[in-house]
DNA sequence: AAAATTACTTACTTGTAGGTAAGTAAGCAA
DNA sequence: TTGCTTACTTACCTACAAGTAAGTAATTTT
């Protein structure tokens, strides 16, 4: 069945998000999937081939995401956005961005070009939601809009976060300030 | 000589700070010291007692830090809080908190706790930094000192994971907007 | 019907991780 | 001077990591 690499992957994407790339290991994927270490390495030759994969998909979801958002105003395509993130936060999930970049480092270089790719794609479309967004008069914002995004990305990554360190409703407060803030 | 163990607690802290604690091993402190793994054993029994001690280190850096900061206005603070931060992107490294939370869930219960009072410790202190500074006029801030707070300090996480993937520009360019935003 | 492909498993290798027991040289203390 | 402590080293252990070679049952193609 070509269900056993989809649950490859998206198991090794819950393992990324909770325990991080480097602190889970191949064990922690065939035990609860009740197949052998070898099944994971048919589909993924390498650790590196199954993190590059799991990045993949993020930037897919985010690609068909864009297309379906598109039809709503900025400021609700901006919760739309931030929705995702709440989503994560109640699971006790962080973003691929906060758990990949931390250990940025240690990633073979085709997971960093990955990374790179991902942080650049959703940078561009906050930029591009806020700057559209202030036209419409319906964000408030000072500065330059890339700027500006770097901060919203920078506050829903690490909303994550300090969720996970400081309680849940952590995530709640901040994007409620970040929200009053632009609109 | 005791300058062995604060040397091991110096490698750990960097390495924390650049690879991640599941991330680096006794191999990568007892090379570069040139001495055997066993010597970092004698000073920390287990490698949870090691992390427990580079984390006590920067609650007591901040610590010593707040008494001088408090001889400042709170808008000089909150600069030499960034500035802090400021130094740690020119070398590349991550913040402890922004290296420590990725990971929460793999560290053992003490790491865990010490982790959360680091995160209070900075917490509580940028609330107050910033519910004084509004009260002398040197803040303009809409909402909650503590939510703002919240907002400040995960920027400041945030910009140092961003700027090793991104660019370094990007710390300079949230860290200005950000003082913008309250001064 | 034969050959090839798919989706795995069995059984293994190599490397490295954290950790430990026992020893030792140097210094200090009684 | 004997004994205790400090600051390590040597030599080792067990566990587990990623990865691989070879086999196999079931399906698909020719």
């Amino acid at each position: 069945m070509q269900d056993t690499k989809e649950r490859i992957i998206e198991l090794a994407d819950r393992l990324i998000r909770t325990r991080g790339f480097n602190a889970f290991s191949y064990k922690d994927i065939s035990d609860p999937l009740e197949i052998r270490n070898a099944a994971i390495h048919y589909y993924f030759p390498s650790k590196t081939d199954l993190g590059i994969a799991v990045i993949n998909q993020e930037i897919e979801k985010l690609a068909i995401n864009k297309l379906y958002w598109a039809t709503f105003p900025e400021n609700e395509q901006l919760r739309l956005f931030f929705d995702v993130f709440y989503q994560r936060s109640k699971q006790g999930f962080i973003c691929l961005m906060g758990s990949l970049s931390p250990d940025y480092e240690t990633l073979p270089a085709a997971m960093q070009e990955k990374v790179q790719h991902m942080s650049e794609d959703v940078l561009e479309w906050v930029t591009l939601c806020l700057e559209n967004g202030r036209k419409k008069q319906l964000f408030h914002f000072k500065g330059d809009a890339y700027d500006r995004a770097l901060l919203v990305v920078s506050n829903m990554l690490s909303s994550l976060l300090l969720a996970r360190v400081m309680g849940k409703e952590v995530f709640e407060k901040m994007s409620n300030q970040l929200l009053n803030d632009l609109l």
